[in-house]
RNA sequence: GGAGAGGUGGCAGAGUGGUCGAAUGUGCGUGAUUGGAAAUCACGUGUACCGGAAACGGUACCGAGGGUUCGAAUCCCUCCCUCUCCGCCA
């Protein structure tokens, strides 16, 4: 959510946003819901004066006296105006509310001006991505890939995109998640273990609720939602808080199955380990002053790149522009890994900043030292990183001549052996 | 799941229909006192929105939402949460 005063005072910067995102929104429309409700305020409020007054000299009159029944009747005029107004007030402040939800976040400065993913921009590459690889092949071709990655009984079981991991594909996840973990805290960010359901007010506050709804597990009767990321539970952590400037910059990781149900999505693009309603995901997040959350951004996205250079996976990073940058960010990176059998690049993490889109919504503050009054902080946040598709470059691009796939140096005290095999 | 008790400002804790944004204590801030400190004293000390260049003014907020009433922290209803006991359970 955008700041209403920025609207009101700087209307033409938040014009200048929509176009960049190629948004179709009605600015004027809001603005013309504004300054309805303000006025619509203004009134209701000088109305409830006159009522508070006339409340104070009837309290200090002898009860049932002339002058009390007059103030009784003025009382009972007030009440009714200022029912009526309420009932209006509370309409319009609805309609400015989702008025407001309709605003896209403000593209940052350094964001590329552009339509769509054709117009994003290779901020850098890194690894030999287009080393020949003759016997690389789509990861769910390799011999005895159902065996450890059993897409089969797990749609039986459960349904499509819910495969069980068996053997060294239950092993090999495992030692990712671990080896996130344990280089996310080391780049200092504290670990935390999330609810995986979480109720209407947190999936509103993150954004999810109401455009995503569909997208999301409800669960019946309680009506709490499955998580479609860590990201959910955890920016909610400090929902409705106000923290202590020095307590800034907090840094927060969290391991934890998503679920998404990825309605409308079919195709090549969904084979094997590419897209699946749950799967494993470790997820930074960082909540912090506003002059700092650039600069913080460019840490976090490095953070997320160096547990990919540490398993030596070609990568590549990309500046989203205007158009695809979606609606809640200010600027984005996305990390994508080389899928050697696939010859495509797999989205593994996205970073973004947020400004105080997310903060204004959640209400997550930090007192000013120097003013004693609260403002909002700025949350970022990032995948570090989604499992399968790591998973999927791995077999890919180490897939041996011998069918076995090389373990990554850094992650074989995790996964206990050099190589995995199908066998 | 059942029974009971509760949810008021940073914290503790009064307040059962009007003069209550709310006593009192404590914490915090500023000042006085002091060689300095403690103690003491004085003043100040929530959040949000609207108006205003500002000073400041107005309104709302006593877990959340509805209701009764001219008027609600106070009465009624629903929901959420906490605590105690019982039941169930990894």
């Amino acid at each position: 959510m955008l700041d209403p005063k920025l609207i009101r005072e700087s209307p033409e910067l938040v014009r200048a946003a929509i176009a960049r995102k190629h948004l179709d929104v009605d600015l004027d429309a809001v603005l013309a819901v504004d300054a309805a409700w303000r006025t619509h305020l203004q009134e209701t409020e000088s109305l409830r004066a006159q009522q508070k007054a006339a409340n104070t000299a009837m309290a200090a009159l002898p009860k049932g006296s002339p002058e009390f029944q007059a103030k009784l009747a003025e009382m009972r005029t007030l009440s009714g105006q200022v029912k009526e107004r309420e009932v209006q007030l509370k309409e319009l402040e609805e309609k400015f509310r989702q008025a407001m939800l309709t605003l896209p976040n403000l593209p940052h400065a350094s964001v590329p001006d552009g339509r769509g993913p054709d117009d994003n921009v290779v901020h850098a590459l890194h690894g030999a991505h287009d080393t020949p690889r003759p016997h690389a092949i789509p990861h769910w071709e390799i011999p005895g890939f159902e065996k450890l990655f059993d897409f089969s009984r797990g749609s039986k079981v459960a349904g499509a995109g819910f495969p069980f991991y068996v053997g060294d594909g239950a092993r090999l996840v495992r030692a990712l998640v671990h080896f996130f973990l344990d280089e996310n805290a080391k780049a200092g960010y504290i670990e935390a273990n999330p609810p995986l359901l979480v109720n209407e007010a947190s999936a509103t506050a993150t954004g999810q609720l109401p455009d995503k709804e569909g997208q999301m597990y409800e669960t019946t009767p309680d009506r709490l939602y499955a998580i479609p990321t860590a990201e959910v539970p955890m920016t909610n952590f400090y929902r409705d808080e106000i923290l202590d400037e020095a307590a800034l910059p907090v840094y927060r990781c969290a391991y934890s199955p998503c679920f998404r149900r990825e309605a409308g999505s079919y195709g090549k693009d969904v084979r094997g380990l590419n897209r699946l309603h749950q799967f494993d995901k470790v997820e930074l997040l960082k909540w912090v002053h506003p002059s700092t959350s650039y600069d913080e951004l460019e840490k976090l996205r490095g953070d997320a790149e160096r547990l990919l250079q540490k398993l030596d996976l070609p990568y590549r990073v990309l500046l989203m522009c205007g158009g695809d940058l979606g609606f809640v960010q200010s600027k984005k990176y996305d990390l994508e890994v080389w899928s050697a059998g696939q010859k495509r690049w797999l989205e593994v993490s996205s970073c973004s900043c947020f400004e105080t889109f997310q903060s204004r919504r959640a209400q997550i503050r930090f007192r000013n030292k120097d003013t004693g009054k609260p403002e909002l902080v700025h949350t970022l946040n990032g995948s570090g990183l989604a499992v399968p598709r790591v998973v999927a470059a791995l077999l890919e691009n180490n897939l041996q001549e011998d069918g076995r796939v090389r373990i990554p140096t850094v992650l074989v005290p995790y996964f206990g052996k050099e190589f995995l095999s199908f066998a």
